[in-house]
Order: C-alpha cells, then structure tokens, then sequence
RNA sequence: GGCGGGAUAGCUCAGCUGGUUAGAGCGCAUGAUUCAUAAUCAUGAGGUCCCCGGUUCAAUCCCGGGUCCCGCUACCA
C-alpha cells in the first residue's frame, strides 16, 4: 500500500434482505473483504469495515405481497438471519446496519437534498404506467402480460423469465397491474435524474488514466460505459418502500434503491462513529476500498463516484476489487430456484467448521473467472489439504514434543546446513504473502500461508526424528523446536484467512498473543516453554456428509423441474363458430427482399389467390 | 443485438511487456516411510494452451473471423 494513505475504510457491498445470504455471496464479496481488513488490523493499521442490509426496492415489495406480510417484516427477518450469520462466520464487520434505520433516512435525504440544492439534478417527466384501481405507478416488476418473444403468460415488465429477455413494460402484450389485477394506463410522472454525462470528462481521467491498476474486469467494464458516452440517471421512483423524496412536489416518490443503497455505506460509519465517521469519508489521506461482485461494477465505479463528487466533500474509491461468480455443481446460484449454499443452513449442519468453508470458498476464489463450487471439492479440500497438510503437521509437531518433552519446547541446539535452509525457505513468508494481498490475490496469498505446513511435513520426514532419538536425541531437540517454529508461524499467517483455526492453535501452543511482525521469525516459542495438550485442529469430513448435501441438491432440482412442468396450452381454446371465422390461405412469395437500413428485416410480396400483398417481417 | 470478462493437464486454477523442457494444488501411478486424523515424503504419467486464418525468424500471449460460458446494456417497423 503506497504510504500517503493514513486509514483505509473497506466497504463489502450491501445484501439485498429479500432472502438469506450463500456461499455465492460470501466468496465473491464477503470472505475476501474479510481477509483484507483482519489482515490491515493485523498490520496495525486504522481500518474500518462497513456492512449492512439493503432493504428498500421492488423485489421487497412484491416478496411481502406475496406473503401477505408488510415490507418491514420482510426485511426485519433476513436482516436479523444474515446479520447473525455473518457474524457467527466471523465476518468481522465494525458496524453491520441496515438501510431502513432512521440514521440512513436521514443521511440519505440530506445527500439528495444536497444536491437538489447544488442544481446537480435535471428533472424529467415520461409517460409510465398507473394501475388506477390501486392509485399507484407501477415498477417495471409489478407489471405483467404476456410476452412479446416467447408468448408465455406471467413475463414481467423488465424482463420475461420463461425465455431471458429483457423487456420494457410498453412491450408486454395485454398488460396487468400485478397489485390489482387491472390493466395500467400511461400516465405522465416526474423523476429526478443525476446527469452522468455532466461527470464523463472528469470520470474518464480518474479511470482510464489514474486507475489502471484496477482489475481486468472492472476497467474493462468501466471503459466500454464511459466510451459508449454516459447517460443520465433516474434517481427516484414512483414507490411507497423508500426513503422519500425530501423535496416539495414529490408525494409518493421515493429515493431509488440504487442511489440510497450506497449512501448506506456512509450512514452505517456515522451511526457507528457519530462524530468521527467524516474522517472515514472526506479526509484525503483515507483510502477507500469497496469489495463487490461483477453485477455491481458501474454502480460502484461510475455511478456512486459521480454521486460522491456531485456532492463535494467526499473522497473517491482508491479500489473496487470486484469477483466473478461462483457456481454451485455447475449451475447458477439461484435464490429463487433455491439452487444455494445458505449461510445459515451450512453454519447448522457444520458446526465449528466456519475455517473449512472460508478456506475452500478462498483457495477456490472466482477472482478471475466465474468458478465452480462442488462438496466433492470442499471435502477433498478439507481432507487432503486442511486435514493432510496443515492439521497433519501440526498434530505430528505437537504430539512428537508430548511423547518426547511432555510437550515443552526443547532447547535449540546446533544448526545442520539443512536446518537453515529450511528456516531459509519460510522467512520470506511474510513478505510474499503481504505482496499478494495488497493486490486482493487471496488464493495465491492463502497458498503461501499454506506453503509452511508442506516446508514443516517435508522437514519433519526428511529429519525422521523417530529414528534419530535412539542414536542422537540431542539432535532431535533441534528437529522438534524448528518443527514448533513452524507450527506457530502457521497460527500467525493463517490468522487473516482461518480465524478459528488459529485461535484454536495459540490455544495449543499456549501463547498469549501473536503479532503479525512476528511472522518468518524462527524464536517465537522459547525453550522450556510448556505447550497445552494438543488436539486435532481440523477433522475430515466423511462420504455421508458429502452425500446428504449433494442429495438436498438433487432433491432441490426435482422439486424445480416438477414445480416448473406445466402442460398449459399456449391460447385458450375457442369456440368451432370463432374458427370459422378465419380466412387461412396458402400464398406464393412472389419477391423478398432486404429492407434498406434495417437489420433483419426482410420485404415480402405474396400473391395469396385474391390479391398480391406486400408487407415486412422481422427474422431474427 | 451492442459492449466487457473468460476459454490452458482428469478437476480447480497460475502464466508480467510474444522466445520457457507451458506451471501449481488436488486426483492418478510407482516407490519410500510410520511421529501423525491410512495422514507424510520422493519420482512419474497426463496438455492440437477453444477453433480457423493472419502478422513475425518465433504466437498460449499480438491482429481478424468464429464457437461456447458469465456479466452489463439496448431493442429496431
């Protein structure tokens, strides 16, 4: 981290509080976020960590109606799951809040107004759909009909779920008010908009020139909005869940979800620290580091920055770590298929294996590409790995010295050329490691961390200090107190990524505290130091256990593919009298050509029997 | 449809600004070993680097075209 920088606040993007969180979200946002700021308060340094619920927007809305509950019991019950999850995963968030807690009103309102005031909004008025019967406007969601591509029933105004595509409300065919059942009329409304193409110029410097460092992805992303020329954005809606709009004329408006949601990364600092939080926000010598998923790239590259500058005095993110996707068994994680790892049902069925699942999600990071999360890996991982490698040499370290020295720490006598060389090989630990994770490479970092266990079992076969106690013990004291150096290495570099596992192991080693400036030294357990009783820092995990998870996920699949086979004839049947009615003829192309200008149009004239006809058809 | 990201050993992934015997972990095979949760250690077998062209003395890497996956975004009679 380069030195201008006195703090650092660390944002991990809001979960939507419309259902549980899963290992999607916990490896893409929440396990890295995680590592990062445990390792910046390892390294002493002034750090805050933000997190909490978002829990305003449609998709609540229509989960409430649908249950027949109000929007706020919505929100209180996966608020409180994903809060209490997170925390017994060890999600170390300074403050975990929520967007509907009056700080957030409040903190949100005065950003709009702010700007409403500074005259860095324009406001627009369009023609959208009213369901009169309920006297509301309607969210793209709340609109259904029939879909103008694939004709299935029940598509929604934004998109249809039967076929994938995007839609615009104006497209369905016969469309139906989602609250009442009555079909909408086009009514005019006005909405407030932040002009982004005003802030292009200044975003293009500060990303294509300033920021090339960033990833891959983000920049990637970044640099085809900004070349496509930025568009200005609607920053309010026609909605009763929201933060309303704090200026006159705007009865029943609300702030957008996706302007409030943000500023909720300011409101939760300012509830936690009331009078400092503006340090962690406005002073210059405060990096600001927001960790995100891929969907969320221009919202936290383009649109809250544009956001924060329209407003003045606040500071801009120094970096968006941004993950792919993870997938799970080869298909899309999927809240409302159910095809999840949940947080709270994995916590239940493995208790006290928090390390496995962040170990896993880690060494297995979609960092670059969307990745892949089967349980056949997760306990090969644990097994071969967690198991084999580090709890293995850890157990071999601490029972030798139990059998050898009552388990205390014998005396180092006189170095090989080969114990040095091995004290060689992991005294750069540190360094490595925090190379890699001041660039967010947590799966290589963590495969450093990992490294010492393979140099400490490899140390240990090759000394073979079972055999040297019956010619030379002397010797093996050595063995056994460079083994034990190792051990308590592994309990400090681990510390960022397995937090239990590490706590458990200072527990063995019977040490009061470990610094992370510690890390590579070869003395940090001193001679005569008596250890506690060892025990098995990780457990492996059997065939069964594997098996009812990935069962629950078949059963899962079933359930889908049963729930979603519906036989429905595409039209209802008409009468015989209605059929006769049609006029059906076989005609003749008589020409088809490409229409000028068109993409795939194509102009047909057809002689029909009666008369020639002339009209045009979109192919695909 | 447009744009962005990706496609490398059986699996999950690394490969900086073109020149390497193309790597790691796991899995697999063989051997060694027994302090350790049948764990460890050594050795080895596995790769038209998605496909087709082009630039170059030289392409996994650069350029053009195509296929597939993911994301963002739009919609055209």
């Amino acid at each position: 981290m380069e030195k201008k920088f006195k703090r650092t606040t660390v944002t991990s993007a809001l979960p939507y509080a419309n259902g549980p969180v899963h290992i999607g979200h916990l490896a893409g946002v929440y396990v890295p976020s995680d590592i990062y700021v445990r390792y910046l308060r390892l390294k002493k340094e002034d750090v805050l960590f933000i997190g909490g619920s978002d829990e305003h927007g449609v998709p609540i809305t229509i989960r409430a109606k649908k249950e027949g509950i109000t929007p706020q019991d919505v929100v209180d019950r996966y608020h409180t799951l994903i809060k209490d999850s997170f925390k017994e995963f060890g999600i170390s968030f300074d403050v975990y809040s929520r967007t509907t807690s009056e700080t957030h009103r409040q903190t949100a309102s005065d950003f709009f107004r702010k700007l409403y005031e500074k005259g860095e909004f324009v406001e627009k008025t369009s023609m959208q759909y009213y369901d009169e019967e309920a006297q509301t406007f309607l969210a793209d969601r709340y609109i259904t009909g029939e879909c103008p591509h694939c004709h299935a029933e029940g598509a929604y105004g934004d998109q249809c779920e039967k076929c994938g595509t995007s839609l615009s409300p104006t497209d369905l065919i016969n469309p139906k008010s989602a609250i009442s059942g009555s079909a909408p009329v086009m009514r005019e409304t006005k909405h407030w908009y932040l002009p982004l193409d005003k802030h292009e110029e200044w975003l293009s410097k500060w990303i294509l020139e300033d920021h090339q460092e960033w990833r891959n992805n983000v920049y990637g992303q970044c640099k085809s909005w900004l070349d496509m020329g930025l568009q200005p954005r609607a920053v309010s809606r026609d909605l009763d869940w929201g933060i309303p709009v704090p200026v006159e004329g705007a009865d029943g408006k609300v702030l957008y979800v996706w302007f409030d949601a943000p500023i909720g990364y300011i409101s939760n600092t300012r509830e936690l620290l009331p009078d400092t939080w503006e340090t962690w926000w406005k002073d210059p010598e405060t990096r600001l580091v927001h960790f995100i998923g891929k969907d969320n790239i221009v919202f936290h590259c383009i649109v809250f920055p544009a956001m924060l500058k329209a407003e003045g005095s606040f500071i801009l993110p120094d970096n968006v770590p941004s993950n792919e996707f993870l997938n799970l068994e080869g298909d899309k994680i999927s809240t409302s298929r159910n095809w999840a790892v949940w947080l709270h049902e994995y916590l239940r069925d493995f208790p006290g294996k928090q390390d496995v699942l962040r170990y896993v999600l880690t060494a297995n990071a979609p960092e670059t590409k969307d990745n892949d999360f089967t349980w056949k890996d997760f306990q090969a991982r644990n097994n071969n790995e967690l198991v084999a490698v580090y709890g293995n040499f850890v157990n071999r370290a601490l029972q030798l010295t139990q059998k050898y020295y009552d388990g205390v720490v014998p005396a180092c006598g006189e170095l090989t050329d080969y114990d040095r060389e091995t004290l060689n090989e992991f005294k750069d630990v540190k360094q490595k490691v925090e190379e890699l994770l001041d660039v967010f490479k947590f799966r290589d970092a963590q495969k450093e961390a990992m490294n010492l266990a393979r140099i400490g079992n490899k140390y240990i076969a090759d000394c073979e200090p079972w055999k040297v106690i019956k010619t030379d013990p002397e010797r093996v004291k050595t063995i056994i107190y460079i083994s034990l150096q190792l051990t308590a290495n592994l309990a400090i570099a681990f510390e960022p990524f397995l937090p239990f596992s590490s706590e458990k192991l200072r527990q063995m080693l019977n040490m009061e505290s470990f610094e992370w400036t510690q890390l590579g030294s070869t003395d940090l357990l001193k001679a005569g130091h008596q250890l506690a009783k060892p025990e098995l820092l990780f457990e492996k995990i059997e065939d069964e256990v594997i098996e009812a998870q990935v069962q629950k996920l078949l059963d899962t699949k079933k359930a889908n593919e049963e729930a979603s086979y519906k036989a429905n004839p595409i039209r209802e049947n008409i009468a015989f009298e209605d059929f006769q009615k049609l006029d059906i003829r076989v005609g003749t192309v008589l020409e088809c050509t490409k229409v000028p200008k068109a993409d795939k149009l194509l102009c047909f004239k057809i002689a029909d029997g009666l008369e020639n006809r002339t009209f045009v058809m979109v192919f695909a």
